[in-house]
DNA sequence: CATGAATGAGCTTTCATTCAT
DNA sequence: AATGAATGAAAGCTCATTCAT
């Protein structure tokens, strides 16, 4: 009982680990298990399937994230502060979930379309109205310039923190929250000098 | 043998089609031949083999880019200029060939470990020093901010465009130009408010 | 398009006798490809798969014995005529299917909780009414004696007729139609002599 | 040491009634472990093997119905009365262990190919006997009738008692001894209305 | 040019069985 | 006696590829 959940978790890891570097589809189950140091078939003792280790790493990524978007959603801050808590703890979720976030970047689209992964989908949207409403608070409070497609700018934004996942390594010289900062500087400031 | 490049052609962009939708692995041979009205089997009369039809689309996707990119970096134009128009090509490429772009995103880390696909890393060696080198310039000369991480700054700009792909349709309500002027308007000067 | 059906029911034939011979969970699909000369991939061109098999065997037996039965049953013969006719049809089809009818003697009533094989469970149904029917009408008439419980009179001989496929082996000793004379002769008037 | 042959007893009921119900090979091993309260593997300790389950399921069985045989065919009784002390005794032992035989029913055919359960062949051999001399004794006393083929009676009397294994339900309105009555009744004088 | 049929390697999954605890 | 975790062989099935026609 108090074993079991942590030998998931630890060939939950490893499972993502091999996802994300390979991709879901090329990964196979003799390759996780071979990176756990068990047979193939030893998996299934732990886990129904291929699919469910990857519903299981996603869904786990997602409510965690979750946890943290709500309590900055509902935290009463000012646009501007929102935006940047979103993006510092998405930037924080990558550190800690590195793998998780690269396979939902790489398989989510396609994945959303079968019922299982359904709850993707619906992440998404709630995701969407997430940003677009706090864009739309920041235009009206003239936080956030008025001249820009709001949706292209949601799109912006979203994607320039989440592709990070594909090149970020943990434990590299940045922090997160350092990372987060410069990314922050330049979505919201610019790359061009000010003259 | 006149006929024949334009059928390859034709091949190749359904081909694309598939990968995009599906992804690579993911997409049999026999879901490609159905959409284009034959049989698995017959696509072997036009290509060696799956990985061959990857490569062709890749390859001429990455030699029309390069075409355009040389010029823009051969004109003498000034880092901020220089940005702008390479942007501008990128938008104009993803318009072009959407689907051998989002390819190209998605399966390109992988791919560039094979020695068949070894230019793909040459290519994004050559991408990553074009950037760098026009931020380095325009630090100099005080074009862009100074106070960024450099190659922090070139990820950003990078993905910033190329993510664009994954959402991007042909003969929507804005134009690549019109895309690439909103893009760059956000990257270069933010989209916070000035005060 | 005239090659391909007799293919089908070549292979058919060789999966039906296998079946017959080993059961259907004990069947491997490569012993078929084994016993069809072929790859045990290769019977996936032809069929969708090894369950898809069974029910193509089950349900072509049922239909053609269906055919014969709709026949005798539409012919306005009296009670014991009727009965004579139905097992000497019955008789036929196990000299004609012997596999199928074995197959259909061991599996169908596990298979029949399947939705994919719920018409064995109306042909089963089906099936008793014609012979609860006949019985009735035999026993108003004086023709059958009004002493026996009529559902088990009814499982005595629709046993009494199928398991015959189990033993009987096409182009033996004995005709279908001499079978089913003896046959008849023990169930209609007793193995006991006549005093 | 004491309590062990009750545990065993326990456990081979249940597997036999999970044979019976899917047949031998669709039984899994968990799938009787279930049934009985445990684990997979802690059926190991108690049997070597699944195949020694089915073993002594089956050897028990014919142990009991070959005591009860050999008692009937030792008591001199004459051709009719054996066959329905014959037939009595078997409708009395699908009553006891209905599980058993009809899982003897199913699968003693193949398994019968098999070195260790060759008994199951020496059984039908000696039950074979037990009925052809029986028959000819009652042929010779003018019992029976002589216009029949005697193999052919054989096959129908044998098959007609033993395929009630496949419905009968002990506990139903009917006793064993009440359909044998029956089935005798049918058997020995027809179930055609006497004129 | 294309078809129809087959190959063969490899995949996910199942399952009887083992064994340290 | 029973558990929990693993093994290893084999199963059904998929799919890129080949080739005679």
């Amino acid at each position: 009982m108090t074993a079991a959940p942590e030998r998931r978790r630890e060939l939950l890891d490893t499972a993502a680990e091999v996802f994300a570097a390979h991709g879901y589809n090329a990964t196979t189950v003799r390759r996780i298990a071979d990176e756990a140091g068990m047979l193939a078939g030893s998996l299934y003792y732990h886990f129904d399937s291929k699919e469910s280790m990857l519903d299981e790493i996603l869904s786990s990524f997602l409510g965690e994230l979750w946890a943290r978007y709500d309590a900055v959603l509902g935290a009463g801050l000012g646009p501007r502060e929102t935006i940047e808590a979103l993006v510092t703890e998405s930037f924080r979720e990558i550190d800690r979930h590195r793998a998780a976030v690269a396979i939902y970047q790489k398989e989510s689209r396609h994945l959303a379309a079968q019922p299982r992964f359904h709850y993707l989908a619906d992440s998404q949207q709630k995701f969407e109205q997430a940003w677009l409403g706090t864009l739309e608070r920041g235009i009206a409070a003239r936080v956030f310039r008025a001249d820009l497609d709001i949706r292209l700018t949601y799109r912006f934004v979203r994607d320039t923190v989440w592709v990070a996942a594909s090149w970020y390594r943990p434990g590299g010289q940045h922090s997160p929250e350092e990372i987060a900062r410069q990314y922050l500087s330049m979505v919201l400031d610019g790359i061009a000098a000010r003259t």
